[in-house]
DNA sequence: GCTTAGGCTTCG
């Protein structure tokens, strides 16, 4: 028999909440050979409760603003309907790609409003809910099941060889070769150690091709290895960066090497690697607005990034 | 009509 007919679908009794643990950001699959059809974003999570099991599930939609909202390890999902597979070597997973299946997630830290996060305008949300999402918030914290997981680190507090998580703003980016893009951000403060030099062709960078001195030391570099589509002057989340240490020879001052730091992003979407853009609403925006940074434009264009840009100059 | 990817543990 077909592994994949071991199926069962679960009601919401069985299928409530769960602290979520995303290792892979929605991506859209390749096309179904022989057909002309677009096939549905995949959102891949590994998600656990108080059994301690942890198991991995997969959800398809067709619009990306109907995967789960998930903006950090530890987050919490609520799935309804989603379906159970077993395969022959008991690796037992959720889909979601069945009708009436729906997702809503919250927040996972002890003591915050219970916001449900969903796409759609009605879904069903109750005492019981928000009195589960507390209970999981509670325990995750008592397990401390976080705790493998890079944490939010400001450019302020970088430290060489650390993988970590930056809340930014994504101010230019410009391609280096098919394999990699550098992108330049900013989260309002200044990182203690030097950085690399890029190089880059001018002609070739979305955003400004430089920046002013005050400007420019509050400027991050970050090498991503992977396609991921931005947009200039989105708030972004990204995730497990790296900062790597390069020994650098500076001119004129022969055997002196002087440690500078670059930041990468490295391929692949294990422990979580990804890039996530973040709704205005999101609380971590809200505090890079009170660092002074703020989206002026949604749909960006050179001349309004050149205006805004210059027009912070004094207040950085 | 209802598949698709896939259960990973860090190069640059």
């Amino acid at each position: 028999m077909d592994p994949t007919c071991l199926l069962k679908t679960l009601y919401k009794t069985i299928a409530s909440i769960y602290t979520c643990f995303p290792n892979r950001f929605c991506t859209r699959i390749k096309m179904i050979p022989g057909s002309c059809l677009p096939t549905d974003y995949c959102s891949s999570l590994k998600i656990t409760d108080e059994s301690n099991q942890k198991i991995v599930c997969t959800i398809f939609c067709r619009e990306m603003d109907d995967h789960p909202k998930i903006f950090q390890n530890g987050d919490i999902i609520r799935l309804h309907s989603s379906k159970e597979e077993n395969d022959m070597v008991g690796v037992s997973c959720l889909q979601g790609n069945n009708v009436g299946f729906s997702v809503v997630t919250f927040d996972g830290a002890v003591g915050g409003a219970v916001e449900p996060r969903s796409s759609r305008k009605f879904f069903s949300f109750d005492e019981h809910d928000r009195r589960r999402v507390e209970e999981l918030r509670s325990w995750a914290v008592s397990q401390d099941v976080c705790s493998t997981v890079s944490a939010a680190v400001p450019l302020s507090g970088v430290q060489p060889k650390v993988y970590f998580d930056l809340t930014c703003q994504l101010l230019a980016k410009a391609p280096i070769d098919t394999t990699c893009m550098l992108l330049r951000v900013w989260d309002g403060t200044k990182c203690p150690y030097t950085q690399s030099d890029v190089t880059i062709d001018p002609d070739t960078i979305e955003g400004p091709a430089s920046f002013s001195g005050t400007k420019k030391s509050f400027i991050a570099n970050i090498l991503v290895f992977d396609n991921h589509v931005v947009c200039i002057g989105a708030f972004l989340r990204i995730y497990n960066l790296r900062a790597v240490c390069e020994s650098v020879k500076e001119p004129g001052l022969l055997r002196m090497d002087t440690d500078h730091l670059v930041f990468q992003l490295n391929g692949g979407t294990s422990f979580g690697k990804g890039i996530r853009v973040l709704p205005e609403s999101s609380p971590d925006v809200q505090k890079l607005k009170r660092f002074g940074i703020r989206k002026p434009f949604s749909c960006p264009s050179l001349s309004a990034v050149l205006s805004w840009m210059s027009s912070k100059d004094t207040n950085v």
